[in-house]
DNA sequence: TTAATCACGC
DNA sequence: GACGTACGTGATTAAC
């Protein structure tokens, strides 16, 4: 059967379902009645007609060639409501759920993308469906084209083939344009022949066939009147046929190839069913639903392996060891599986361990393994004193390192994504939160079986597209090293000072319930201090205090307002005391007094390497990339953080200013590499430029607006941004960036080339390599391309610094352990590495770190760190 | 469970 | 001129 190619017309189903159903809108207020509309009509297609290919074409700007010919083309329009325009974003985002590809092209309708499609196709001999409420794509039908058009309703539709046609309107496909060209449209402001209708125009055709045989025997045309207005409106006529002839050789940029559909996601469709509030849809696309295209899973044929052998291995096996939940420092294993090209297995972790070949295996760095995630297969089997080496590939850092912007990185999202199904989602499996459990043995096995087999079969693909990318060195001589170096220092853990933060806690405790008395005294009354919606009333009402911010839910009592309120009445820095003071209690001591391991006093964070969008890590469970240090009070809390052995001391060497030496290095802005090289102050330096004073003339308030000029170029904030930070207007904010770019002008041009150059290739990239995409980048919404100009600026400083960090940290284990000291890494702080080592080697480490860490890329601006250690993280500063 | 608000670091 | 503004993690409240 010849394969089945399903083209939509966007724009037109979305019109027409958006006046055929009532304004409905979600939860959120946000309008879906058109969303929905196509959605129950997108559905019933996949149902019932189940395209190999499926492309949804949309209309783009507001001109087309065709406005060319005519300038009033689709004029006296009714402009699209707000109402509609709204959610063709959202519909979008829904096709994208749907893994369903759209496009338009500047200049051209969807009528047009669709005929060029359909043509190409039909040539092919495929059959095609053609979806719209626009009967000018009749003109289409062929004998492998149909169209369907919309009747009542989005789902009730007519499908013309060249019979249907001729039966309902009396002309061939190729009739359907002089039709038109007689009749006009008056929905397309198409103006035809006046007074000349469909019955006349059919009358004409079924007599001379076409529109030109019309003109050619003009005398021929019975009636004196009919004769008269033909002959007045030639020219007309012909503009209008023009106008209606959809162009069949569009220069589109997707072939056949790109729109081929396998089914999407059960769960990420629902997922976005359940955020647009599409309850009554979730049926169709959930298990046992009429249209479930869940996860096909294949037959898998997993061996549940009797004694494990080195004959089991190849040398080159995909691997999954599989936990139920995500925190691989705690999760038992539950089962092992191996996937190579002969066979695919399953083993309990006991058989693992207790099995010599599989640990001479495992263990044996020639013997490649593939895996999803790395780290975390290390990092448990560790726990069971296995040491694995040979990872040769990871899937999730292969997939973050392709795009940061996609938010799943799962096995099965990511398999959809290159074009494969047959995984499920672990959820589906599972369950979820206290439900979660263990399915059959069966199933669990065929479970992680087909994972396995994903990797493997994935790995190829993953890999060219690094290539493809200029990634590859990025992944394999960066990113997988850095993996199993994270791995070992979450491992190790940090050693924390458990009665110390219960003696502060106990502290904290009695201070907090004086603050809170005191508090309640000047409030005359007692509430819930946590709760700003109940403690906003009690500023504002009954102290009239005034109100400076409001958010969604009522009155903002965010510190920056409580600031600004201060003097005004004495409760408010009680208030600011209070939450400070609480912010320490249980975010700090009661968080970290949470997860520290009993037997060890020790806490062990995990380091997610697959997140963040510019190439930074970050750490959960617990977080120890945010520990206090601005104001003393929670600096204490480091004094809890101490050296996992007698002797040792805590080390910490961080990068002094490295994303404005990045920022030097990639613009070549002379001043401020020259400012670097003589070891200025870089924030006195700027002052100094954007004030125009000499450097001695810089005063302390000078420096500090300079050092927030400085922060607001490093983390790409906005004028607005810069204006909140400093407490003054968006225009003098904006002043000063404009001051800045003055006295850096390589900074400027380095802005605008980095700019035009995301708006050329659709990313911008890091030293390494590092991609982040800004789709958003060429955006009509003004604050979505603001956005994406900013982090067009932003990312490559940022990720470039969070490419050296990484690079210096592979490199001082290499060193570390070459030169066999016994300091280790245990924390890593974005611009900041932190070890633990014993006293006698402090020497020889200050001068290794810093060699190391200053040497590792070199820039035409010196790197620099600055280091200390102390008995707590507290004392090294 | 989920959203909103707040606060900590870089 | 619009409009809502760096990236993360985590605690708490208050809705469901």
């Amino acid at each position: 059967m010849a394969e089945k190619v399903v083209l939509i017309d966007g724009n037109s189903i979305a019109y027409r379902a958006f006046f055929a159903l009532p304004l409905l809108n979600n939860d959120k207020g946000v309008y879906t009645n058109a969303v929905y509309g196509f959605t129950t009509m997108l559905l019933k297609i996949l149902e019932e007609d189940q395209p190999d290919h499926l492309l949804v074409a949309f209309d783009a700007g507001k001109t087309t060639f065709r406005h060319k010919t005519y300038k009033d083309y689709k004029g006296g329009r009714q402009k699209t409501p707000s109402e509609l325009s709204e959610q063709f974003p959202v519909l979008k985002e829904l096709l994208d759920a749907f893994g369903i590809k759209y496009y338009q092209l500047e200049q051209y309708e969807a009528d047009d993308i669709i005929g060029t499609l359909a043509t190409q196709a039909g040539d092919k001999g495929l059959d095609v469906k053609v979806i719209s409420g626009d009967k000018d794509l009749l003109q289409l039908v062929s004998d492998n084209i149909t169209v369907s058009l919309t009747k009542k309703g989005i789902t009730n539709v007519d499908t013309y083939d060249p019979e249907f046609l001729m039966e309902k309107m009396e002309v061939r496909p190729d009739q359907v344009i002089d039709l038109k060209a007689l009749m006009g449209d008056s929905s397309d402001n198409i103006p035809g022949v006046p007074g000349v209708g469909e019955k006349t125009a059919v009358k004409l055709l079924k007599q001379f066939d076409k529109l030109e045989n019309v003109y050619n025997q003009l005398d021929e045309v019975s009636g004196k009147k009919l004769k008269e207005k033909l002959e007045t409106n030639k020219d007309e006529a012909f503009m209008s046929k023009e106008l209606v002839t959809i162009n069949r050789d569009s220069p589109i940029e997707v072939s056949l190839e790109d729109l081929t559909f396998k089914g999407y996601e059960t769960h990420t469709v629902s997922q976005f069913f359940k955020e647009l509030g599409f309850q009554s849809l979730l049926s169709r696309v959930q298990e046992g639903g009429e249209g479930d295209t869940e996860t096909a899973v294949d037959e898998i044929d997993i061996e549940v392996v009797s004694e494990i052998s080195s004959e089991l291995f190849t040398g080159k096996e995909a691997m999954v060891v599989e936990m139920l939940h995500d925190n691989y420092h705690q999760s038992p294993i539950e089962g092992i599986s191996i996937v190579n090209d002969e066979k695919k297995y399953f083993m309990t972790i006991e058989q693992a361990t207790d099995s010599e070949a599989f640990k001479a295996w495992a263990e044996n760095p020639e013997q490649e393994k593939w895996v999803f995630d790395a780290k975390a297969a290390t990092v448990a089997l560790l726990h069971h004193g296995i040491h694995i080496q040979g990872i040769t590939f990871d899937l999730l850092l292969a997939s973050y390192l392709i795009n940061p912007a996609e938010n799943n990185h799962d096995i099965p999202a990511i398999s959809h994504r290159m074009g494969e199904t047959g995984v499920q989602y672990d959820e589906e499996v599972y369950g979820k939160g206290a439900k979660m459990k263990l399915p059959d043995e069966e199933t669990f096995r065929s479970h992680i079986g087909r994972k396995a087999d994903m990797i493997f079969r994935l790995k190829k693909q993953a890999e060219d597209q690094l290539k493809q990318n200029e990634q590859f060195e990025l992944y394999q001589e960066l990113e997988m090293p850095l993996a199993l170096i994270l791995g070992e220092m979450e491992h190790q853990g940090v050693r924390l000072d458990v009665d110390r933060l219960k003696g502060m806690g106990e502290e904290l405790e009695g201070r907090l319930d004086k603050v809170q008395e005191e508090i309640f005294e000047l409030a005359g009354e007692t509430f819930n201090l946590n709760s700003p919606k109940q403690l906003g009333p009690i500023l504002f009402e009954t102290l009239e205090l005034p109100v400076i911010k409001k958010t969604k839910t009522g009155y903002s009592t965010s510190a920056d307002v409580l600031e600004q309120l201060a003097d005004q009445h004495e409760i408010i820095p009680k208030i600011l005391l209070y939450r400070q003071l609480g912010k320490l209690k249980s975010t700090y001591i009661e968080g970290l007094l949470k997860v520290v391991h009993e037997d060890t006093n020790k806490i062990h964070t995990r380091f997610n390497q697959a997140l963040t969008q510019t190439g930074r890590l970050s750490s959960i469970d617990p977080n120890l990339q945010n520990i206090p240090i601005r104001l003393e009070e929670g600096r204490k809390i480091r004094q809890a953080f101490v050296p996992s052995q007698e002797g040792w001391v805590m080390f910490a060497s961080d990068y002094s200013q490295i994303e404005l030496r990045v920022l030097a290095h990639i613009a070549q802005d002379e001043k401020l590499m020259q400012a670097f090289k003589e070891g200025l102050d870089i924030h006195t330096q700027t002052a100094s430029e954007v004030f125009g004073v000499a450097q001695d003339e810089v005063t302390s308030d000078m420096r500090r607006q300079a050092k927030a000029v400085n922060f607001g170029i490093v983390y790409g904030i906005s004028d607005y941004g810069l204006s909140q930070s400093l407490g003054i207007t968006r225009k003098e904010a904006q002043a000063f960036i404009d001051k800045y770019f003055e006295s850096y002008p390589g900074v400027k041009d380095y802005m605008g080339e980095t700019v035009s150059e995301a708006k050329r290739t659709g990313y911008v990239t890091t030293f390494m390599n590092r991609r982040r995409y800004l789709p958003d980048i060429t955006s009509r919404n003004f604050n979505k391309r603001s956005f994406a100009e900013r982090t067009a600026m932003n990312s490559p400083i940022q990720g470039s610094a969070a490419d050296i960090i990484k690079k210096a940290m592979i490199d001082l284990d290499h060193r570390l352990k070459e030169e066999n000291f016994q300091a280790t890494m245990i924390l890593q702080v974005h611009d900041e590495l932190i070890l633990e080592a014993p006293e006698e080697e402090v020497e020889k480490l200050k001068e290794v770190v810093a060699s190391v860490m200053t040497s590792t890329v070199d820039l035409d601006v010196p790197l620099e760190v600055d280091y200390s250690y102390g008995p707590t993280w507290y004392d090294a500063k």
